[in-house]
DNA sequence: TAAGTATATTATTATATTATAATATACTTA
DNA sequence: TAAGTATATTATAATATAATAATATACTTA
């Protein structure tokens, strides 16, 4: 054992080695393949135009136009988010004439979202 | 009413306007600054490096050097991660002798955490 | 008080993300 | 079939983020 490994002991830890205090822990985490999905998951979350898209599906079902138009910005930058959020499995869609509409995927989208604000409004 | 603010009407909608459409979505949504705000927070949950983080600290306390070596990267890198997690209230730290030990927040940070993986793993 | 150790900060470089403009596609209808 | 409309894609420039190296700080103890 080292001595760069000595953890001072307190009420809750004794003293022993870091290594193998964390060894104990890697088999319990998830591989890094699904850590770097999840981080591509919560991305898209991570943009306040993807939020307020987020935020308005929860409302209603939209069209790209009305989303367009709700965050005053150029289609196809609406276009390229809605992409990103139905790749992540945010938003579903669905065709009707010419129009696509967009609602959210389930329910666990809109927990999310609103954990996560009810977080930040504290 | 602008000929290209029409909609095409189907089994939900009515014919309306786009404008008229969103105009009632918008006094129900947060302002811009906690759009920002929200987005800020989850990009701390964006990052691979982050949420093996959060990953472990939902399995126990850690002090700065054991999740330095069990992430395997370098101690400044660590720090700068939890930097933004302890910033963002994802985490809470204290000092032991010369260790900052840190764990999760509240069980808000676990849920949204194991929810997003969750559907990532469908 | 000087040396050693754990953690934090800063500067730098490489990479990723965002908004826009230009263009393409798909569909509808005259 | 040609024109028009809604949406999607691509290229580009500006900005943000991440990992590392170098350095600084805070604390402990000899």
């Amino acid at each position: 054992m080292k001595k760069e490994d000595i953890i001072i002991s307190d009420d809750d830890c004794e003293v022993t080695s870091a290594d193998e205090n964390i060894s104990s822990l890697i088999p319990k985490l998830p591989n890094d393949e699904e850590f770097s999905l999840l981080a591509g998951f919560f991305s898209v979350f991570s943009d306040p135009t993807r939020l307020k898209i987020i935020s308005a599906l929860s409302e209603k079902e939209l069209c790209v136009h009305e989303l367009s138009s709700l965050l005053d910005m150029k289609q196809p930058s609406v276009s390229q988010h809605l992409k990103m959020l139905w790749q992540a499995r945010v938003v579903k869609k669905r065709k009707v004439g010419l129009h696509v509409f967009y609602r959210l995927d389930d329910e666990h989208i809109e927990k999310i979202y609103t954990w996560g604000y009810e977080h930040v409004k504290e």
